[in-house]
DNA sequence: GTGGGTTTGTGGCACC
DNA sequence: GGTGCCACAAACCCAC
């Protein structure tokens, strides 16, 4: 009886492996996805830029745009105010 | 005088704002699903935590499982190299 | 009493903006010692690349050596045994 | 010839070990150095807090800054048109 | 090959 | 005390 004495630890070891097998599965096929959108998202930034527009400022207004605009307006506020305070007009 | 004098720049004007703004939703499309992905990833994590496994150690293990082998074993042995230079050991 | 109503406003005020001109520079004395450093430590690195060595390496060696040798082991056995999991040997 | 084969591979080996030691060292001296800094200034914000001021604005404040007025001119310019192209006022 | 920009991972912080 | 968020620092990638 060679291996009986472990069976019931190497039983939960190799359930424990599988479920970590299939998160780590799960994951990578998610980033495998996230991935080939990053791919798609160059690619448009590309042909932006072939347009002859800016890709760094289409990068800002991309990421105001994730802003409700009260809280856009807000920050920008009290941004002027603290601007005003240190004379950057 | 309707339109006439300014059409001509107000036409590219347009022209190129409804570019740029097909660009800008196609990448925030992107983007969303994007998103949603990752929000799954974190649902997996949150899930395998949840089962007992150490999230910090598999983000490790995908990372380390996007590497060739070859490379992988590189690395570790360069840094067990250096590390015994170092006398950790 | 027309200004009045207004001079304790005004004079609190610039108060306020003192105090705040007062802390950003302190904050900006601070980062650019910060940075000075950063130009340093960049420096040490370049010159270890030129003698040969790894800067990657290195810094992951100098982030091991932040842990706790206890904390270090805990951490490099767990990776150890996910890998055995996942059959990376 | 008493230590003769090995000699020539152990001193170069400890010749690099040493300056590897040494470049290590340096590093972390400054990186301690760097830390302490960080802990300065986050006691800065951490006072500025206090007094009322908005943490996350002042960081903003200080990242402005740091640009040249020109710079940053230019680019808010930019996005400003671009911005209204999206209707974004 | 080097520098700038983006993205990703990590640590600190506040809120619950 | 733990959980989510935010900012910082490092790694990666591309453009020059």
């Amino acid at each position: 009886m060679p291996d009986g004495a472990k069976v019931g630890g190497k039983r939960s070891e190799t359930f424990a492996a599988e479920r970590l097998t299939s998160f780590v599965e799960r994951i990578e096929k998610l980033e495998e996805e996230r991935a080939s959108l990053g791919a798609d998202m160059r690619e448009v930034y590309s042909e932006a830029k072939g347009s002859g527009f800016d890709v760094k400022t289409m990068r800002q207004l991309v990421r105001l745009r994730k802003l409700e605009p009260a809280e856009r307006a807000e920050q920008t506020e009290l941004l002027d105010i603290y601007m005003q305070a240190l004379g950057m007009a």
